[in-house]
Order: C-alpha cells, then sequence, then structure tokens
DNA sequence: TTTCTTCTTTGCTTAAGCGCAAATAAAGGG
DNA sequence: CCCTTTATTTGCGCTTAAGCAAAGAAGAAA
C-alpha cells in the first residue's frame, strides 16, 4: 500500500504540520502491516518507534505480573500511539500494541522524531496536548474505578469507547469490540458485563451480538453514567 | 518570605534553566501562602496558574459527582504542579490542590509559561518528561486497582508514596500521612486500611501513629507488593 | 452440511472488603 | 490539666461482583 502524505495532515499531532514534513516523515518510515492478534509491540521492548495507525484498529493493554490484562486504550485510524519513546529516549514501552483486526500503521523511529521536534513547535505543541489529554482520562478513568459500582463504570466505559471508535452506521453507533475487550476496559470480568448488557438490552438501551454493540438509546447510558437510575 | 532563583534548579522541570530564566519566573510569578487543608484551586477552576510548591506538602484530589476523593498524587518541595494550564490554554484544572500542611507556592501565570515555551525547548522537555512520567504512573496504578487485591495495592501505594514525599529520618523513612490519605490514595477505606496496618505493625514491617507511617521493613512491604507472601 | 472453535450466557457459590456503630486513643486549645 | 475534636481501631453484618462450571449460540473451516 502507498501512503498520501496529505492524508497525515488528519492525525491531530500533524494537524498543522506543513506537507513537507508530512512527505519527510512517510519517507522516513517504514509500513507495518500485521494481522489480528498479532502486537505491534510488547510490553517492555525498547522503545524504538512511535506509530500512526493507517487502517485496522489496536488496543493498547498493559499486564501484571500473573498475566490479566487491562485495556488502558484503543487506537483508531489516523491516531499517533507509542510516541512515549520520542521523549524518554531511553524508554521501554510500557504497555503491549495489539492488532484488533487487520492493520498497518506507520512506524517512524523515536529518533526521527526527536530530531524533528528540535525545530518543530507544533510537534511539541501537538504532543503535549495528546498527553494532556491522555492524563486526564486516565485520571478520570481511575477516579471511576476507585469510586463507582460496576453498572456505572460499565456504562461510562461503553461511552468512552464509542467516542473513541465507534462506528456510526445508519444513525446509530456500533462498537466492534467483544466483551473480553469491555471488561478489560472498565475493569471487571466477562461474566459480569454479560449479565449487565442482557438487562441493558432488555431495557432496550442496547443491541448486542458477538463481538458487537449497537447503541440504541445513548441517553439512557449517560442517565446510568451519571447516576440517574431509573431501576 | 523571599525566593532565591537559584533554588529553582532544584525543580525536575527547571533543572537545565539558566539562571536568568528563573530569575524572570521569580519575578513574574507570586509567592501563595495558604494554610493546612486550604486549596490552592479547586477541581473546575479556570487554569490560570501552574505552581511550584516551595515549602509544605499539597495533595491533588479529585472528587466523583458524590463527593467521594480520590488522591492522585502528592507535591512535595520544588515539584511543579498544575501545569496543564499552559499546555491547554482553554483548560479548567481537571483536579483540586489541598495543603497537607502549611504551604507557599510560586504561582506562575500559565501565559509566561506559555511565552517562555516558544523559544525555550529545555523547558518543552521538562514539562514532557513530567507528563510521560505522570501517564506511566497513572497507567500503572489503574492497572493495579483494577487486577490488584486490597493488600497489595496497599504496599504498592504505601511504597510509592514513600519514594514520592517520604522522609528519611534516622535511617528510616516515615510518610507524614492519614489513613485516610492512604486509603484515598489506594482505592480503599479507612477500615480495611487500619486492619492492614495493624495486621503489618504485629508483623514489625512498619510502625504507625496518628498521621504518621514508618517504614521498619521495606523489604517486607516489596515481597507483599510483589505477591511473595509469607502468610 | 457438519464440525470446531470461540464467544456469550446463566446458575450457583464464595471471598473480599465495604461500611455502620461504637469504643478507644491521640492531639490541640483554653 | 481538662475538654473537645479528630483519628484510629475493631466487631459484625451484608453487598457486590468475582469466578467456576456447564450449556447455548454464532461464526469459521472443512
Amino acid at each position: 500500500m502507498k501512503i498520501n502524505p496529505a492524508d497525515l495532515n488528519q492525525v491531530d499531532v500533524l494537524k498543522d504540520a506543513p506537507l513537507e514534513d508530512l512527505n519527510l516523515i512517510v519517507e522516513k518510515s517504514i509500513l507495518r502491516s500485521i494481522e489480528e492478534d498479532s502486537f505491534y509491540f510488547f510490553q517492555g521492548d525498547p522503545a524504538k518507534y512511535a506509530y500512526i495507525l493507517v487502517t485496522g484498529r489496536v488496543k493498547l493493554v498493559q499486564s501484571n505480573p500473573a498475566g490479566q490484562q487491562v485495556n488502558l486504550r484503543t487506537i483508531k485510524q489516523w491516531e499517533m500511539f507509542a510516541a512515549l519513546g520520542a521523549i524518554r529516549s531511553d524508554a521501554t514501552y510500557p504497555v503491549a500494541a495489539q492488532a484488533l483486526e487487520p492493520s498497518s500503521a506507520l512506524a517512524i523511529e523515536s529518533k526521527v522524531l526527536q530530531e524533528m521536534m528540535q525545530t518543530r513547535p507544533y510537534l511539541n505543541m501537538g504532543l503535549m496536548q495528546l498527553m494532556t489529554g491522555y492524563i486526564q482520562e486516565m485520571q478520570n478513568r481511575y477516579r471511576e474505578l476507585a469510586t463507582e459500582k460496576v453498572e456505572r463504570r460499565l456504562a461510562l466505559t461503553i461511552l468512552r469507547l464509542a467516542s473513541q471508535v465507534g462506528i456510526k452506521s445508519q444513525g446509530q453507533i456500533e462498537l466492534p469490540l467483544s466483551q473480553q475487550d469491555i471488561a478489560e476496559a472498565s475493569g471487571s470480568t466477562i461474566y459480569t458485563v454479560s449479565r449487565t448488557l442482557s438487562e441493558w438490552e432488555k431495557r432496550g438501551l442496547i443491541e448486542t451480538g458477538r463481538g458487537r454493540i449497537v447503541m440504541r438509546n445513548p441517553h439512557g447510558l449517560v442517565e446510568i453514567a451519571e447516576g440517574i437510575e431509573s431501576a
């Protein structure tokens, strides 16, 4: 596949980048295509590349010593991920990046990005915006996990995922994620997720299918998320 | 009180700053002194200032709609906090900053910091290092909260707090924090914290007092944190 | 179509830890 | 030194949701 450099303006971090820089990035990077369930990198690998997702979807997961996983973020097209290495030159990836479907991503050497940052203020600003957004999201999720009950957390998780990787089809938003993914993203278990989603389906809030959740009544979910439980 | 600009080199973000910049910062900022339990700012306030803590200790807390709190970070002398506003110009503070003891901090207008960032690469790098550190810490804490049991999380929390705000005295590390603070930092309750700390005290791992925890056997805590439980 | 695999559902049991209530202890103020 | 306030401890009951086991459903492969 060929990348059209102009497309890179869709990447938030690069929205103010001049075309010549986009050309430079495409020229200096390589396109890595991987199949479903494969990894771009593992937790602990030296952070040699930053990535821009070109096609597919990728999740960033972290495992504890016992092997239990949490989903920290789901990446969609034209999102940059693993930019950490560009900032901490000695760093290893603190997460693993696993493809949710066949995917391809531009791999940019951390070194290249670092050099570009020396002389391009827009790149610094873009990366900082990205990072502050991450920090705020993680702080919110941490607070939710510490203080909210599962049902509410699930509603918050699904709303968040919908805004990040939801797909609009026929006026409805669809999440192409398995219940396992939802469980790992909300800090719960597949059993509780299944039970809760079934309950919501009965109430007409959502529609579930294998590896798929359709939001029928987003407002109802917002009410659950905010604790305006009608039940 | 008078600030000696040269002291600001102890601030991580400013460790590479030339003295003239430190002078500029002191000149352009104001020193705010507040008493115990007061706030530098509340969650939701417009993020007009970034701060450098000069004396005392400050905690960053976030509340959920019901008023339950979580501690996101404890700040000690010469740490910068609330630097977010300097990056997102329209931002409001996503957390509140409350003094754990009488404190004073340099308040730097976000605008000033923003202007300085235009022409000072060291400042950009410093802030990015700070933010990547935050991100990694929050990701780890999130995973811990999602996957680990309370006792282990408590050990991890105490070890983390010890490295961040621990005070060395007579070869031992002391944490000047109440059990309430520990509970809010670990995502637990004062009851469970009390029970667990009592148990650890019996085992000789720590020594507790009102608003104070002394680590007697840090290695033992590490073992609990890593799941090498001897019990 | 038939078979296999993977995902989802559901009944049941159980452990963890929350949280009330009340007692006890420590610090601070006058 | 006494009194008030605030922090810590502990017994006890109870809820939540985790987790096993086993069945059912939906795709994928053959």
